[in-house]
DNA sequence: CCTTGTTTTAAACAAATGTTATAGCGGATT
DNA sequence: AATCCGCTATAACATTTGTTTAAAACAAGG
């Protein structure tokens, strides 16, 4: 079996997926791009995925897996028996990287997390399995964080508050790039300017 | 001129149309579904709109009108003359309702507020002139509260940081709703804690 | 070198979909 | 009553698009 060329084929075929969904979303990217992208026929994605669809999936697998983040979290690393304040700023930090940091290819966010946006905005039937899988877990361990700093359980409602509201902030400027990237006069990106979003995004938490 | 039927079918189409590109998307929502819905023909559509973009333009007019909001800043209305804080948690308290209060047909956020995020997600050639007309004069007016709650001066990056931020947490629930309504166990929606919601994010920014 | 299993390729298919052409209908005007 | 005009209805068209089929190319083993 030609095991090189399938594995190179079926990778090719899944990032530029992930590029062509991030780019125009599922409905109207079509696989005929993606095969253009990947320098492959108009049948691999049948071949290797079965449909668009389980492609779609595959993308979706591959954008929430966790490993990726591991590099960042060494980066941003502190030790366990820190405080927990630098442990929630170093899990800021982290995810905030992760999400604004470019891979090299374009200009805006991440792929990963537009395809995120776009879920949020018309979630799939796959976002399901997504959150109960991983987004959950990543979830879980905000909570914890959260939970010790407020000196209260993990299930109290207002950790739960608290966590989705940090959650959410990290968010915000990509939420809103679509609108602060037309607003006139033009106002800096994030991107360039990360550490100090970082630093807003501590401070505003840790006072609230 | 069969005046009354023309604009019941324009209008039956408009109505239609949000509702169905709220649920879909404007690649996913098929100009059928829309007339079905609106008990036209298929043609209709491009009779009184041109064609499927122009109605999709219209829908964003229609959308980002700002007489809607009329009434509900009425319900929430301060005198002029009243304190900043009051003005601002005023105006906090009229946008989260009009982005949260259900106008009757469907379980989650109002419609307008899907197509706004979707616009979000993946922004539509559109949303330039939306931003320009609309949009920047919606940020113009907390802008201004912003800035006189803070002392400095409209133009200053503290208040644009600030307004941004205001207006970002009263999306967060919209938002991060496909994921908190998939939690287990589940969690209540904002919409069934409209004050409490709106007294957190009033609260947190007096604090900010 | 032939066989076998796997991948790639080209062509075609079937369904969906935005759009249009054409005819029909109803009320208003003259 | 005849005509005109705006609207509606039916059918069809052209294009896009996901998918399939069948053949060819290819690598590996015997």
């Amino acid at each position: 079996m030609n095991r090189t060329n399938d594995v190179n084929t079926k990778q090719a075929l899944l990032l530029a997926a992930v590029r062509v969904f991030a780019k125009k979303g599922f409905r109207a990217a079509t696989v005929r791009e993606i095969c253009q992208l990947a320098e492959a026929n108009v049948a691999a994605v049948n071949y290797h995925f079965g449909s668009k669809d389980s492609l779609y999936a595959a993308v979706l697998d591959h954008t929430f897996d966790l490993e990726k983040t591991e590099a960042l979290r060494e980066r941003f690393a502190v030790a366990d028996d820190a405080p927990v304040e630098d442990r929630l700023a170093a899990y800021i930090r982290t995810h905030i990287h992760e999400i604004y940091a470019d891979e090299g290819w374009s200009g805006v966010a991440s792929d990963h997390w537009a395809i995120f946006l776009m879920e949020m905005a018309t979630p799939s039937p796959h976002l399901d399995s997504l959150v109960q899988d991983h987004i959950q877990s990543y979830a879980g361990d905000l909570r914890a964080l959260v939970s010790e700093f407020l000196g209260v359980p993990p299930t109290h409602r207002m950790v739960m508050d608290a966590a989705m509201s940090i959650w959410s902030q990290m968010f915000d400027p990509l939420l809103m790039m679509p609108i602060t990237d037309r607003f006139r006069p033009p106002r800096p990106r994030v991107q360039e300017n990360l550490e100090a979003f970082a630093d807003h995004v501590i401070t505003f938490t840790l006072g609230g």
